[in-house]
DNA sequence: GCCACTTTATCCGATATACGGATACGCTGA
DNA sequence: TCAGCGTATCCGTATATCGGATAAAGTGGC
């Protein structure tokens, strides 16, 4: 399970200034993504034992990591939360599609996320979740890499080929068994769904649901974001309610990238 | 606007180990309460320029803070966010809250929200809002000081007599002129809540809203957490309406505490 | 309950690292 | 054009940080 530097890379690497800061986001975000004893961090991050343990209780003391008191487990603290959901407040995407993701998610019976690319990873900024079904990690904190599900497979296939291909060439795990992890078929899949101008997947993340995506764009034509909407596995069974599903989705996704200032036709 | 240390205080003052993290995050934290430019952040957290441009650089670079290529404005970055939504996965008193916030939202046409503290303010972790009715600044990312609004003044009503003291010593903002804003009204306030065991607050955190809220308890019966309901101000003149939100919200603490391995009686 | 082992905590001297004053560049508005 | 503010970068020095080693605490096997 120990998934290394599944999200990282975003200029990580050259410039080692201010090196105990970089060290201790490292570690914040290594806790992030696997939670667990110091040691085990240690190893994933190959820093001294020592130096570890100074950045540790630097972090838990401030509270932006907590500690379980009996088995020295660590995980994320309330006080990265409190600093991370202000990236919300104020995310001009997110501000813009809201009305269209909740009349959405009024309208049918499936989870309506926003999500955004983050590293190797489609990140949620936004999940409306009718109380009727409920669909685990179906919410905040959870991110899948791009290759599983329709939300990741969409900002993927808008990504320019270099882009692609960096993917590609990291490690693609498998979530289940119809996760497609053959950058072969990727590369297939993702040229359909930028024709198509839409995503459907099914059991590829969990094995009893599937999902729909469409891209957002904004004035410059960029993708800078997804919509997706999840339900249960046997509701892609039936072709009508796909159909109206797609059409929801995708009248929510032309709504927000216009509230964005995109307008139709080809980039400039 | 611009309020300083409205979070801190964890600790934050005794021991200067590892003092380039420490003020890093300390900048993380006043950017996501202030965004803005440099020179305000190094003015609001007396550092010294250069020192600050360096902190900004290396942050901005990791994708942590983001900076408005016209402006100059900082803001926190998407990395930001990914980290702290790994708070809510494994969120014990979140997951076991859950189902009753959701049920709770599908009875009435409110926004349902499980907050907790940190520091001087109540953080929202969860916000489920009906779509049919939107109110502004319910969802994520805006955190009020534990004074104002009833879910805070829940919060701080459970505090230990000595916290309460703690709290009402800094600084007293009003955001509307509705707010409680004098220690002495507060502390009274506050024994009301506890005795009764439910807070009602109308207008003081925005004028045209009101809030009822509810402590949730843990099986050692400490307060770790508040759910709270809230909706448009005029709902609070019909006293039958307030009394049906009230039965729900009992209802829903009782169940969410329950589920956290509380039982009735007095506290061990 | 004892022993071997793993994990966590703390020390301390050498050295690399980050600090901050000073200086230079770039933008905005008068 | 110039003044003034905000931003970027340089560089010598002092100091804060590194990590090996050691000690303490916890874990599990038998």
């Amino acid at each position: 399970m120990a998934q290394k530097n599944q999200n990282g890379g975003a200029a990580e690497d050259k410039a080692p200034a201010l090196k105990g800061v970089r060290r201790s986001l490292q570690v914040l975000e290594y806790i992030a993504l696997n939670p667990g004893r110091a040691t085990d961090v240690a190893a994933g991050l190959k820093v001294s034992w020592a130096t570890l343990h100074r950045t540790l209780s630097e972090l838990e003391q401030g509270g932006f990591i907590a500690r379980d008191g009996d088995s020295n487990r660590y995980s994320i603290g309330p006080r990265m939360w409190f600093i991370g959901t202000a990236y919300l407040a104020g995310h001009k995407a997110l501000e813009a599609a809201r009305p269209y993701l909740d009349a959405a998610a009024e309208a049918g019976d499936y989870t309506v996320q926003l999500v955004e690319r983050s590293g190797r990873l489609a990140v949620t900024l936004y999940s409306y979740q009718t109380a009727g079904e409920v669909i685990t990690k179906s919410t905040y904190g959870y991110h899948f890499p791009l290759h599983c599900g329709s939300k990741g497979q969409v900002l993927l296939a808008y990504s320019t080929a270099q882009a692609i291909e960096e993917f590609l060439s990291g490690p693609l795990e498998s979530l289940t068994p119809e996760t497609l992890s053959q950058p072969k078929a990727l590369r297939k899949r993702l040229k359909e769904i930028k024709s198509q101008g839409y995503a459907q997947t099914v059991g590829d993340v969990q094995h009893f649901t599937g999902s729909l995506s469409a891209p957002v764009f904004d004035r410059t034509h960029q993708v800078i974001g997804a919509v997706c909407f999840i339900t249960a596995r046997s509701a892609f069974r039936d072709a009508a309610q796909v159909e109206t599903m797609l059409e929801t989705l995708l009248r929510t996704t032309q709504s927000a990238s216009l509230a964005l200032g995109w307008r139709p036709g080809a980039a400039p």
